[in-house]
DNA sequence: CGTCATATGTAATGTTTCCTTACATCAAGC
DNA sequence: GCTTGATGTAAGGAAACATTACATATGACG
């Protein structure tokens, strides 16, 4: 079995996977229900984290430490796995690459200088805290 | 934390313990009794096993497979834990620890010439079937 | 200011997994 | 045939986890 197998293999309780991300089992579940990780089950019905969900956990625990929202940590990450695929294939960005990352960008991080009449719609990325 | 660290840190629950090395959980415990391996407990006294301890059950394993019983097992055991943690300080084996394999080695795989009347006492290391 | 939505805490209740202890079994050797 | 060593299995209790529902804090926004 290779290491990408290994790091897909289910074998973290949630207690374990509380204590190595830090959060706690309420915010692991609502992660879930949005679908930023999607645990393997036990026979009994338990879920089982591998590594790559505990990574996926960190990552969405960063982002939202960054002030995005779960929408925004939705966007982001499926960004992220897009870009991961892709540099598999081929390390050079085409322009039409680049270009929407640009657009991630502006629309993650907004208020530069636009400030149209959508800069209100675009908090429902951000966090209220 | 670094790699070694990390082997040590209490992940595991004897379930998916079972799964990782095809042993049973009565087996499991068995060979705790034998304190060849020693899992961490949770708060609530649930065994958690490391990297460590579950390489350490298939090397128990696979000793058992080769025929040697628990006594055996323990000694081979602490002669390659006594190994490993030699390595580290010296590469270079002395006389006196190829002599000692030697030893280890016939002690292990008795009657090649040798057929005393130690023989039968020998079988105290090796299992019955 | 009051309301609303989002992220998280907490409590209730049932199920799964694990614990220890004890007894059963099976094979091998004497 | 009787031990002995390794493992299976059953019983009863405790820990961990599941789902669901309700509570709460905080920021946005009219």
């Amino acid at each position: 079995m290779d290491l990408e197998s290994r790091k897909q293999l289910p074998l973290f309780s949630i207690g374990i996977v509380e204590k190595l991300t830090g959060l706690s089992a309420r915010q692991i579940r609502y992660y879930e229900q949005h679908e930023l990780v999607k645990p393997a089950r036990s026979a009994g019905n338990q879920r089982l984290f591998s590594f790559v969900d505990v990574e996926r956990l960190i990552q969405v625990s960063a982002l939202l430490d960054e002030g995005l929202n779960m929408e925004g940590v939705k966007a982001r990450m499926k960004r992220l796995v897009a870009n991961e695929t892709q540099d598999k294939k081929q390390s050079e960005p085409t322009d039409q690459q680049v270009f929407e990352r640009m657009r991630q960008e502006m629309l993650e991080h907004p208020g530069g200088s636009g400030s149209s009449e959508f800069q209100g719609d675009l908090f429902r990325f951000y966090r209220k805290r």
